[in-house]
DNA sequence: ATCTTTTTTTGACAAAGGTTAGAAAAGGAA
DNA sequence: TTCCTTTTCTAACCTTTGTCAAAAAAAGAT
């Protein structure tokens, strides 16, 4: 996916503020499995995925929760490093080689201090992922494990054939086990 | 809490844009159980509580679901009427008689079109909600039940003498005889 | 205070999901 | 292909949490 197409999905700027913003932003490249932010530093840099996937995890005693997974169009930031300049809770690992975007936050921090339009890109950018963020939230209240799954399965049919089980399960919030069970019974 | 204190704390704004805001601000108080936002309406007003709690639930099926909780100094807000004029999925009911400042959501869109402090002040509070959100999903898959009624105990000390503990059974995501039971443990 | 209603707790049992460990299947490398 | 590694599935058993029902406690109303 392009860098204009992701821009204007989260929000229709301006041709010139669109400019501005693309000029920002460089090509990269990395191979699957490259660690793209860590937990433990302030993270200088957001990325857009032109192609490929990845997932954010956050690790605490032994165990790893992977919360959300990202593909062509997505943002890709440490949340806390983006919002507040303090060290994230999240690593973001490449799950297949990815062709990204690079763009300075910093820049960006400043861009927004410059563009009213651009501050408002970055306030639908926000918005929006709170709102998916909070429905993922109700959802896990409501809904039994099997339907989770099934969820999933309907607003990411794709990401199913390319992530590992392990994920997926830790996403949903249940053992890899549970979600071989559930996958099982659905059959 | 006074307005300007609630909008010093999400952002700071420079003195002219921060008038302008507060000029469009109108006090207003409803009484314990008075239902402020309703699900099934594309809301037009959001409020921030000077005095008082309020709880966001949603409904689905025979279930209720308590997931968020406001204090003094919190904004209150349908989500989805405010990000994207569309219905929201929860109500917002006051658990006792509150204080209100309230704000046309028209006027705030207008001027996040206008003024560029505005605007950054918009995005500021989409990004502080995000970040509470995001970490309140990740605390539901690391901790358990128990440790989860322990967090809120020291994120929220006043909640637990103010709101019934049904509620809060519903926040934590777990049933209110699982949530009497793990207070019974605890003493 | 007394009665009524609502909220919270407790007990018994059921269901969902976790853990451990090993088998089966799939994927890579030589 | 064959061997080795990783991923997924299955089975047995255990823990946590849910549900239902009833008792106890607390809060409101008269």
């Amino acid at each position: 996916m392009e860098i204009e197409q992701i821009l204007d999905q989260i929000y229709l700027l301006p041709e010139t503020s669109k400019l501005i913003l693309q000029n920002c932003v460089t090509e990269i490249n990395y191979p699957k499995g490259h660690i793209l932010l860590k937990a433990d530093k302030i993270e200088s840099n957001i990325y857009f995925i032109r192609k490929g996937i990845a997932r954010a995890y956050s690790n605490r005693d032994d165990n790893e929760v992977t919360f959300w997974f990202g593909k062509e169009g997505d943002t890709v930031l440490s949340m806390k490093s983006y919002v507040a300049h303090q060290k994230g809770y999240e690593d973001i690992e490449l799950l297949e080689a990815c062709e990204l975007y690079e763009l300075k936050s910093e820049k960006l921090q400043k861009l927004f201090e410059e563009d009213i339009h651009i501050a408002n890109w970055g306030r639908k950018f926000a918005e929006k992922e709170l709102v998916i963020t909070e429905e993922r939230l109700i959802s896990r209240q409501f809904r039994t494990a099997t339907e989770r799954y099934a969820e999933l399965l309907n607003d990411y049919p794709h990401l199913i054939q390319r992530v590992q089980l392990g994920h997926i399960a830790s996403y949903l919030g249940i053992s890899q086990v549970s979600l071989s069970r559930i996958r099982a019974d659905i059959k």
